[in-house]
DNA sequence: CTTGATGTGCAACCGAACGTTGCAGAAGGT
DNA sequence: ACCTTCTGCAACGTTCGGTTGCACATCAAG
């Protein structure tokens, strides 16, 4: 039962500036380049760029409009990724539990030989 | 009410290779960088680099043990990750029901008015 | 329509990250 | 003592995140 993960969803969402440029298009609606780059610590290119990157997986889409080139988050994929989030950290609380409960196990054998 | 994520250890697990090297500690047990990449694509320098930045952020911690170095995850650093991959995920769903919602409230008006 | 402001796109460049190969050295087994 | 095996260090190439600089498109006035 090994993760199903898509290493190159997990990855777009692993970069900080990313993830902080689709915290912007959820909570203050669709985005350009320009828009997204004055309430981050980078460029315009350096946005573009990322955008780029979320659009090759599906993150985000972009509408042209006028002059300006709008970018609006797409919603099943990211709720795809949020599943892997999910995913993944509820395999890993797993084995978490497992681990614990063994060294309890052990512990509780010691003290009966003691 | 931004998301307080560790950028430095959410880039840790951003890397589909260390999250494959903690998946393989947890599923296995402790392990040297030649053990894990005998079951990782990688060679075993490539093993070690990640190592260091695994254990530069807390998620792993190293045993001498004779002439190899066996390394362990940290249970509770680990816990602390996972915890801030559900922060997340919390976040966004809660921010794409928010839209779905919205969605259909228009939805709603626009029959109203038909 | 021309001018100027604003938005986008492309190219060159830099440093850090991920990966490789090659080699030196330390610790085991026989 | 020897050979195997594991670790550590250094050099190198490529991709990634970011910058600057410049050319080009579009809108709004004058």
């Amino acid at each position: 039962m090994s993760t199903v993960v898509d290493d190159h969803l997990w990855s777009a969402i692993g970069d900080p500036t990313r993830r902080r440029m689709l915290d912007l298009l959820l909570a203050e609606g669709p985005g350009t380049a320009t828009t997204l780059s004055a309430h981050l610590p980078v460029t315009r290119q350096a946005v573009t760029k990322h955008l780029v990157v979320l659009d090759r997986v599906g993150l985000v889409r972009s509408t042209p409009a006028g002059r300006e080139k709008r970018y609006h988050v797409d919603e099943a994929q990211l709720a795809r990724a949020v599943a892997q989030l999910n995913s993944v950290g509820a395999l890993w609380n797993a084995r978490l539990r497992r681990i614990k409960s063994l060294a309890e196990a052990i512990q509780q054998a010691r003290n009966k030989s003691r």
